[in-house]
DNA sequence: GCATTAATCGAACGATTGATTAATTTCTAC
DNA sequence: GTAGAAATTAATCAATCGTTCGATTAATGC
C-alpha cells in the first residue's frame, strides 16, 4: 500500500531539509518538550492538547506515549527540565560567589540575572507552582527550596554574624525580602507593564538592581544628611 | 411519576435542616459562586468541571447555565467578585490615609493586612491573573491596576516631592518594591511556608510589617553609627 | 540479504466535557 | 385554588480529550 499522503509529504520535506527520515529518539524528544514548554507559556499546558503539543513538534501524537508514556508524562519532563535549568543556574552562581566578594550584592546580581535570563520561568513558577498544589510544587521545594535557598538562607545569617547585614532583622523574612525585591517584578511586569511604560528588557534588569541595591543599602526614607 | 431517589433524598434534607425547597435565585447563585471560589483556591478553576461546581453547590450542572449563561461566566463573575473585593478594600483604605499621617507606613499598613485578610486572593490571582493571558487579566488591570494602584503611584510621587521619599529613585521600580515587599510572602509562603517554620497567619502579618518598615527606613545594612 | 528492533503514524475507543432541553416542581399573584 | 412564572432536575447531545494499538517504515545486527 502506498503511504498516506500527510506522512509522504512529511518524508520528503525531511529529505528536502537534509533531515534523516528518522531522528533516532533524543531528537524528538527535544522537540516535544520545547513544543510543550512554547505552548505553557503561550497559554498553559492544560490548555494544550496532545494533538497540538504533537503538531508543533511536528510529529505524531503517538510520539508522546512512546516517549513520555502519557500527557502527564511530558508536563513532568517539561518542568523539570526548565526548574532544573533555573535551579543549577542559580547554584553554580551561588558557589562562585563565596570568596571575597560583597555577598548581599552578588546575590542580589546573580539571582536577578538568573531570572531575567529566562524570565519565562517565573511565569511558569507561578502557574504550576504558587498557583496550585501538586507532584510539581513539592519537585519546586525540593531541587530549589533547599539546595539554592538554604544556601542563600545560609549566606544571610552569615552576612549578619559578620556585621555585613543589620542582625536585628529576622533572616527569613529578609530571604523573603530579597526573593520577592528580584523576582516579583517579573511576575508582574508582564501584567502592568504597558501601563507602566516598563519592558523586561536588559535595561530594566539593570536598573532592577541598582534599585534594589540602593534599597537594601540606604532604605527609602529620604536623610537629611544624604541629600546632595 | 415518582421523583427519582436523589431529588426525593435532597428535598428530605432541605426539610430536615429548615431549608425552603427551593431557595430563590440569590442564594443558589451565591452557593454556586461560593463553590467555584473553592475549588479554584483548591485545584484551580480549569480542574472543576460543572458538574463537581454543582454537587458542592449542592444543586445541579444546569444551574450554572441558568445563572451564569455558561461555565465560563461563572468563572469571571466569581474571579471578579473577588478581585472587586480586594479592590474597594485597597481603595477605602487609601481614600483614608491622605490626612496627617506617615504615607509611606499607612499605605505598607493597609495593604498588607488587605491581603492578609483574605490570604487565598493572591494565590487566585497567581493563577488567573500572573500565569495567563486573557480576559481576567485584562479585567485585573481595569480594576486593580487602574484605580487603586494608580493612587498608590500617586502617593509615591507625592511623598517623594514632599521629600518624604528618596526623590533619586524611580516611582516604578519603588512601586514595584511596595507590592513585591507586601505581596510577594503570601505568594511563596505556602510553597516554601514547611520547610521556613513559616505560617500566614496575624502574627506573621505583624512581623512582616515591621520588617517592611525597618527596610524602608534604614535598609537592610548595618550601619555603624545606628548600632546599639 | 534477512531478521529483528526501534521509531513513527493515524485511526479507533471510551471517558468526560460543557451545553442544551424537556419535564417537573415550587412559588407567586390574582 | 388555579394559572403562570420561576426554579430546578435529569437526561441527552455533540465535541473533545488522552490513551491504546495495529500497521508501517527505517535502521541495525548478523
Amino acid at each position: 500500500m502506498a503511504p498516506p499522503p500527510s506522512q509522504e509529504a512529511e518524508r520528503l520535506e525531511r529529505k528536502r531539509a537534509g533531515r534523516p527520515a528518522r531522528e533516532g529518539g533524543a531528537e524528538v524528544r527535544e522537540r516535544l518538550l520545547n513544543a510543550a514548554t512554547e505552548l505553557t507559556i503561550e497559554r498553559g499546558f492544560d490548555a494544550a492538547g496532545i494533538r497540538e503539543i504533537a503538531e508543533r513538534a511536528g510529529v505524531s501524537s503517538g510520539m508522546i506515549a512512546y516517549y513520555f508514556g502519557s500527557r502527564r508524562g511530558l508536563y513532568e519532563a517539561m518542568f523539570e527540565r526548565a526548574i532544573d535549568s533555573l535551579s543549577s543556574n542559580l547554584a553554580t552562581e551561588l558557589d562562585a560567589l563565596l570568596p571575597g566578594a560583597d555577598p548581599i550584592e552578588t546575590l542580589i546580581r546573580t539571582h536577578t540575572t538568573a531570572i531575567a535570563t529566562e524570565p519565562w520561568i517565573p511565569q511558569l513558577i507561578a502557574r504550576e507552582v504558587l498557583a496550585r498544589e501538586g507532584s510539581l510544587r513539592e519537585h519546586f521545594k525540593k531541587h530549589v527550596g533547599t539546595e539554592p535557598l538554604g544556601l542563600v538562607r545560609r549566606a544571610i545569617t552569615d552576612a549578619m554574624s559578620r556585621g555585613a547585614l543589620r542582625s536585628d532583622l529576622d533572616p527569613t523574612l529578609t530571604l523573603f525580602t530579597l526573593l520577592g525585591l528580584t523576582a516579583f517584578p517579573y511576575l508582574i511586569g508582564p501584567v502592568l507593564g504597558d501601563q507602566l511604560d516598563i519592558e523586561l528588557d536588559n535595561t530594566f534588569r539593570e536598573r532592577l538592581v541598582e534599585h534594589n541595591l540602593a534599597l537594601i543599602d540606604r532604605g527609602l526614607r529620604a536623610r537629611e544628611e544624604e541629600l546632595t
